[in-house]
DNA sequence: TTTGCTTTTCAACGCTCGTTGAAATTTGAT
DNA sequence: ATCAAATTTCAACGAGCGTTGAAAAGCAAA
């Protein structure tokens, strides 16, 4: 007796996880739909089906868990304000908000959000109908961020602010893509997938680094 | 009358060149080698009889550029050294003489390393076989790099020398991919072209992100 | 000019791709 | 139980893919 949210949906939902796995291994065009299927247990045709072409696919997958990430990240500012009430928020709590609500998702176990946030890596970096993505998804939630970081730096100019934040952007992508290199160079002594000890340094690196570049 | 070097392979590198620029900007399955061939002006088949197989090509074109790009930043590396004597060379000499090959290359104006540094970027955020070119490539360069940065800061731990490189490899990783995000977000203040704003702001930025993380 | 070698093109192969229309099945309301 | 709608599968399509063997063209030495 399982509800008609559980299970009517329910090999709708495995093609979304499926191919949010595999996009996020292989990129769009690295992955077909049969393999998609194949891994959601379900025929190939479905996901035409429930969603339209590929590139429509690629889209949901996106967009599933963007909103569940800005709200988060935004409650994570939200916090921060407050805390600091009633003066201004600090650059370093600023970064820490937009990077720990990614570490709390990944940490909850959910392979969903592991390979999503791989994807946003992969988007992220990709030039052309990447940037659509990204904008769409997030372009409103980093603006709402880069607003706080001018107030925290008042007297910075803004195209400082915004280099600064494609340094803290670029990193953090690499941290998500968690492509193993760092495992490789480090002989052992760093993991990819040890995202605290990457949000631990990551934190005050870029806060230092926003302090050094804003000052002037 | 054109010598036998400069007629012999001239389709042969055309192939190159064709590869390199679709490949920086779609990735390898995003390119079919018809279109590669097509830009090149030569037959499909050519590709096969220089390079056998599609990913052989990749990789061809992957190593072409690498030890140029090697020997320009282990010169620069040991220029830094030689004008720190008989002190040891800072962090900010040592990250600018990682950077500032890559802004002189692209300066140059020859297209293909431009297209060829937005490759670095691809194969460098990719999980699988991605791997395995950069580490064939440039994990000499690198470890020779890491060996200067931790003279430069002898009481450091490994890990956060790692994690350091790290996020200077995802922001510099960024700005090589050029994907226009930043003069979107910036609404025009900042270009992903701009390559002397990035690094110019970059390197003090990253410099002041290792003191800062490494001192403890 | 002939000869041998490299380079380039031609034509086609077998395969997999995304997509689709129709059939089959499941579901939910009556 | 009936029926209509939504879901899922089946079968197949036309297109484009990487690759290959053989033919053609270009080139250098004799």
């Amino acid at each position: 007796m399982t509800t008609n949210q559980s299970k009517a949906p329910a090999k709708r939902d495995r093609i979304l996880d499926a191919a949010e796995h595999l996009f996020a291994e292989r990129g769009f065009e690295g992955v077909t739909l049969r393999q998609i299927a194949s891994k959601a247990g379900v025929d190939v045709a479905l996901a035409s089906y429930h969603f339209g072409k590929k590139d429509e696919l690629f889209t949901a997958v996106f967009q599933r868990r963007a909103s569940e990430l800005n709200s988060r990240r935004l409650a994570a500012l939200a916090e921060a304000k407050r805390e600091a009430m009633p003066s201004t928020v600090s650059v370093e709590a600023i970064i820490s908000a937009f990077l720990r609500p990614l570490e709390d998702v990944q940490r909850e176990g959910d392979s969903g959000w592991h390979h999503y946030l791989a994807l946003i890596a992969y988007v992220n970096n990709h030039t052309y109908w990447g940037q659509r993505l990204m904008s769409s998804a997030f372009d409103q939630l980093v603006t709402e961020f880069i607003g706080a970081l001018k107030a925290a730096l008042p007297e910075a100019p803004n195209d400082k602010i915004y280099w600064c934040y494609h340094n803290l952007s670029g990193a953090l992508t690499l941290t998500l893509a968690r492509t193993g290199r760092i495992d490789r160079l480090s002989e052992g002594a760093c993991r990819s997938d040890d995202y605290q000890s990457a949000y631990d340094q990551m934190i005050p690196f870029m806060a230092a680094g926003f302090h050094s570049v804003c000052k002037a």
